[in-house]
DNA sequence: CCAGTACCGTACCGTACGGTTCACCGCCCG
DNA sequence: CGGGCGGTGAACCGTACGGTACGGTACTGG
């Protein structure tokens, strides 16, 4: 039985010959340039130094080639932060944990590739549905539910005072990069940020929660 | 000259007569409904009740039209906040003021009309770069100034600490409507949010940004 | 040498859609 | 009465693009 499982976001068994993943790199880059619409399977094809027909063949149609695509970038998004996260759950020092984990999350955040396919996945939700709550589990609710289970860590040993895990989470992760990440969804891809410009965001964000979820001590 | 002529703030340019509303309404609808590419000029024609020649001879293209359209409703978004930023201006008691204006500000804008029409606007701020910035400015940066005004006023009466005013702004609104906004983005319209979750993230956001930046007194 | 597999390149088909043209109609105004 | 004006409806055109068909090439294993 082919399991078409739409629960299940591809799990494991993806033997991606050499072919298919030329085929998909050049078909994210062309789909990131010009959306999903705007994509022509002609210049994906070219792009990719491959013929229409095996395109067809390996993937089915456009549809499918998207999703499946977008699904495949989709993993391996959180691993950025697992380790960051470990360490900020063990330490002592909360303040300059958190501040760090804060700048790496919006500098991975602001690479102009993560920002350009949440903005192509929001754009095609309405026409993938399946594909828009995938991303939102994936990329964006996953790290939430990392980051909340650190917080929960860090108020069981009394480091801080958090008793809604999620939220304080939502709270944490939006005050970091809901500037840079609003600015880019409106403003295109031409707006660059510094460096110096994100750290100064993480930072500020990090001096309000703390403000917040810090135990008065 | 017609009759029904209220919130006309903008001097002559832009005449709107009656036929030109009818269009502009339909096509806003078929926009919002199907996306910019998706949207059909036969189907806006019929829905408006009127015939495509008409809607060329007014608005030119396709592109003009959606350009127009969006950029029309892009005015008089912050019209919605500026009775409860002026009171909150004024006010003694912050903390329920800052309640009220986060309550009305996350209730505002959690109606499926405005966040559709934020999908829309970003999903097309890539072959409308013009338009995105517009929103941008008209319908976001432009609530931010006004609300980093009135944290300007009441730092100067001593009721709030705040040293860059359009930097708590920004974190007083995402911290509002962060959470119900991006979920929207990505899991499509059918998720709607009772009262009372809008209401408990505003009270969140409000005890979070006054942990924050309220005086220590 | 053959069969099978994987691929390329090009030409092709069907259809959808933006935009135009044409014929026609009701209305107001001089 | 007549003629512009603003509107309708339908037919039409050009082009773009998803998807397919077909013929040709290269490699592999037997």
């Amino acid at each position: 039985m082919p399991t078409t499982d739409p629960s299940r976001v591809d799990a494991g068994e993806d033997a991606v010959t050499r072919t298919q993943r030329r085929i998909m790199d050049a078909a994210m880059d062309v789909f990131l340039r010009d959306g999903y619409v705007g994509a022509k399977t002609d210049e994906i094809a070219s792009a990719a130094g491959a013929s229409k027909q095996t395109i067809y063949k390996h993937f089915g149609n456009k549809e499918k080639l998207f999703e499946q695509i977008v699904l495949d970038r989709c993993r391996g998004i959180d691993q950025l932060f697992q380790d960051a996260l470990a360490e900020l759950a063990g330490t002592d020092d909360v303040e300059t944990a958190l501040r760090t984990v804060a700048r790496n999350f919006v500098h991975a955040l602001a690479q102009p590739s993560l920002l350009r396919l949440r903005r192509l996945v929001i754009a095609e939700a309405g026409r993938f549905p399946r594909l828009g709550e995938a991303y939102f589990r994936a990329g964006v609710d996953r790290v939430h539910v990392m980051l909340a289970s650190a917080f929960e860590q860090l108020t069981d040993r009394g480091l801080l005072r958090v008793d809604d895990p999620m939220l304080a989470a939502n709270h944490f992760a939006w005050l970091i990069v809901s500037i840079p990440v609003n600015r880019v969804m409106f403003c295109g891809d031409d707006t660059r940020f510094t460096p110096a410009e994100l750290d100064h965001y993480a930072d500020a964000a990090v001096r309000v929660f703390s403000a917040a979820y810090r135990p008065s001590d």
